[in-house]
DNA sequence: AATGTTGGCCAACACTTGTTGACGAAGGTA
DNA sequence: TACCTTCGTCAACAAGTGTTGGCCAACATT
């Protein structure tokens, strides 16, 4: 119930307010709704419930509601170094391996892809992830640069079906399949749209 | 504007009634609002706003919001017959162009996609489509009928994932890309997930 | 022509939403 | 002590939500 999140509850700008438990406490409950109820339905007052305060307070810390949805959802998946010779045939396996790690006990995650889904802005952001951290992670495997961003998004579209389908539709075949299953199927998949010859 | 439709907007069970011009107006509308806008801001005021209606005829024909989503979202995704021998080969290829058909004219699919994303009975609907209609197919060529819901399962995230960065997400790399490259880089994916031994 | 049925609109309901401003309590500083 | 900033609560607003029931015109049936 308290701030003990992975991603850190104080940030680090600014000095130390009087306040920042509270603030922590409102972004941690807001992680959370946003992430079971998407953008709409994770209602301002329910948010305030969660966190033992008032809802104007969150108004006050954070402008309106698309100020807390940025505060509360900001991501790093931390991608792993793939350009070693010897890593790099390794992509596939590493990265399918390093994303699973990060969707299981990161619940932003799945809030940001439950947005994404019906609000512009937080669709706008998941293409900023793309752009930012998926890209370069193509870029130091992929031969041919231009066709960098291609194979991110077909990185991408086949990453975020097996969250979509596994964390957020919750398809009992999807949720049923070990780490090591997943791991064993997607990883040539990544590695070929990532390496491959194109087609 | 009106119900030229690849899905039948009257439905054919009962005697035609008078009123079947406006009930597919609204069906038609809610569609369109549901595709865009997702489960929550798809209000019925918009959707009778649209099918030039006052929103309690919605009411009455439908009785609520969720009747409304059950009668406009009505899937089947036509899927072919690939247990033919000679086709089993080519199941990956042919799966993803008839896929591809499917959600680029078919609004329907980006609005369950949608809903099903932060609504409860529109995530049953899709896992509902999973079983009824995906599952069905992989049995068709899957070796070892024990892996066949886990099989069923990768194609879907693979085919989900390029509907949610390419229609719903809309991320630029995604959308830029061709109808051939996509079947050319897909196909052996759902090959390898339908056919190939398990790793 | 009289009747019952259907299609449609209007006005209102109970409720929830994001958001705002006034006001008191707590804490630091002079 | 007095002062000023910060933290927090309370009550309310304006707008929008799904939903309901009453009323009237058009139609069909007898």
């Amino acid at each position: 119930m308290n701030g003990s999140d992975s991603t850190s509850t104080v940030p680090d700008s600014g000095a130390p307010r009087r306040s920042d438990a509270t603030r922590g406490a409102i972004l941690a409950a807001a992680r959370e709704r946003f992430a079971t109820d998407g953008y709409e339905r994770a209602t301002i007052r329910a948010i305030a419930r969660d966190a033992n305060i008032d809802p104007s307070m969150v108004m006050r810390y954070y402008r309106n509601k698309e100020g807390l949805f940025a505060a509360a959802v900001a991501i790093d998946l931390r991608l792993p170094d793939v350009s070693g010779a010897d890593r790099r045939q390794d992509a596939g396996r590493i990265l399918v391996g390093h994303f699973l790690d990060m969707w299981e006990d990161n619940e932003v995650l799945t809030a940001l892809l439950r947005v994404g889904v019906t609000n512009q802005a937080g669709a706008e952001r998941m293409q900023g992830i793309l752009r930012d951290q998926l890209l370069p992670v193509a870029r130091q495997v992929c031969p041919d640069p231009e066709q960098v961003p291609a194979r991110a998004a077909l990185m991408a579209s086949q990453l975020l079906g097996l969250a979509l389908t596994r964390y957020v539709l919750r398809m009992p075949p999807a949720v049923g399949l070990a780490r090591a299953e997943i791991v064993a199927w997607l990883a040539p998949t990544i590695q070929r749209y990532l390496t491959a010859p194109s087609p």
